[in-house]
DNA sequence: CTCAATGATTCGTG
DNA sequence: CACGAATCATTGAG
């Protein structure tokens, strides 16, 4: 699912030898001088003419070191590697080593690091999509228009029944779709938080910048650019934000159910929720359309079934705190609610005569 | 291309 | 920590 390389190399730059757990060489480092930021011209040469030999031996010295590693007592290794901790120069070191890290690792990764947004993913979210999986669960939009695209080879009155086992089918693997979803999240959070812990832990060692485990964390987090929301989740999102009105601060479950039925996440619903709600009152004539049509719908849909099984208050405070407000004229109007609170705003006033009359089931 | 819509992120607050 | 507000970044229509 996630695409990106093993985390085990560090950082952008996988493949990198490998990676010394403990500093290796303090001659080596104390013969490079540790300049913070400029270096100057003498630059220690590596590829020195002079001093080369001593180079030489030094990382031959390295080596020795790094190939005896393993035979050293651990008791032995932690010692040393304290004492590499406790160094003065260690801090001023690691940031350079961290600045020098990033500048050769990320400069070119960034240029592709973009992943073309793979048709066949693509195929299969259409899919999902268009079969009703991913989007809302109320036998609606979707689901109607495949039930009848899947018989209309046999479309005959009585139908009914092919739909009802249709539907039931289609909400079981809805039901396994989002069941694996929510799994899927909680497994790539879990992960997240591994690696970050792992980076942190090994940051201590290696110069890992904080910045390096943003990016990782941003990489593994990354989902897909940016999607609209389908027609359907507004529609379920916006039905319910027109229909609490009064109070459109949909509680924890709430939000948990909207996003079940719209297939997005119950942040995204919390998102969609403050954006709608400033963005609804800071211009309320703009959506005074929407918001009649919502309303008419979610009347509609109360006054119709009487006496069905359905939420006894899911359409209720349509009618609460609709005070008659005159006029309302597609304007900035910024209503009532002086005190920070969402006081109730006003349902819009008898529509004219303009009725969405858009009805989706 | 512009531009409005819109989802996400960030920051300050109570 | 949830919310409001401002802002960023992407999308999609024209």
């Amino acid at each position: 699912m996630l695409q990106q390389q093993p985390i085990t190399g560090n950082g952008p730059n996988s493949g990198r030898g490998l990676t010394l757990n403990t500093h290796p060489g303090m001659h080596a480092l104390n013969s490079v001088h540790p300049p913070p930021q400029h270096r100057p011209d003498g630059d220690a040469g590596l590829e020195g003419t002079e001093n080369g030999h001593e180079n030489r031996r030094d990382i031959g010295d390295i080596l020795q070191q790094i190939m005896t590693i393993t035979d050293q007592s651990l008791d032995e290794a932690q010692a040393k590697k304290h004492a590499l901790n406790c160094h003065r120069m260690k801090p001023a070191l690691f940031s350079v080593l961290c600045e020098i890290k990033e500048k050769t690792g990320l400069s070119m990764r960034n240029a592709q690091e973009e992943e073309p947004p793979d048709p066949q993913l693509v195929r299969l979210d259409n899919m999902l999509l268009a079969e009703g999986v991913a989007g809302p669960e109320k036998g609606g939009g979707a689901a109607a228009a495949v039930s009848a695209a899947t018989s209309s080879g046999g479309m005959s009155p009585d139908s009914s029944l092919e739909h009802s086992d249709y539907k039931q089918k289609l909400s079981q693997i809805r039901t396994i779709y989002h069941t694996e979803l929510e799994k899927y999240e909680q497994a790539c959070s879990e992960f997240t938080t591994h690696v970050m812990n792992l980076l942190r832990e090994q940051s201590r060692t290696r110069p890992v910048s904080p910045r390096e485990i943003e990016r990782m964390v941003a990489i593994i987090h990354r989902k897909r650019k940016r999607r609209n929301f389908s027609k359907q989740a507004t529609e379920v999102l916006n039905e319910y934000f027109y229909s609490h009105l009064s109070n459109p601060y949909p509680s924890e479950e709430a939000k948990e159910e909207l996003a079940k039925q719209c297939g997005i996440t119950v942040s995204q619903v919390s998102n969609w929720f403050g954006n709608k709600r400033i963005r609804y009152k800071k211009n309320i004539g703009k959506f005074q359309e929407e918001a009649n049509i919502y309303a008419m719908k979610t009347a509609m849909g109360a006054t119709q079934r009487e006496g069905s099984p359905q939420t006894p208050n899911s359409t209720a405070d349509l009618f609460l705190g609709v005070p008659p407000v005159n006029g309302e004229q597609p304007g900035y109007h910024m209503g009532a609610q002086t005190n920070g609170t969402w006081q109730e705003q006003n349902t819009p006033p008898s529509p004219p005569g303009s009725e969405g009359s858009d009805n989706s089931d």
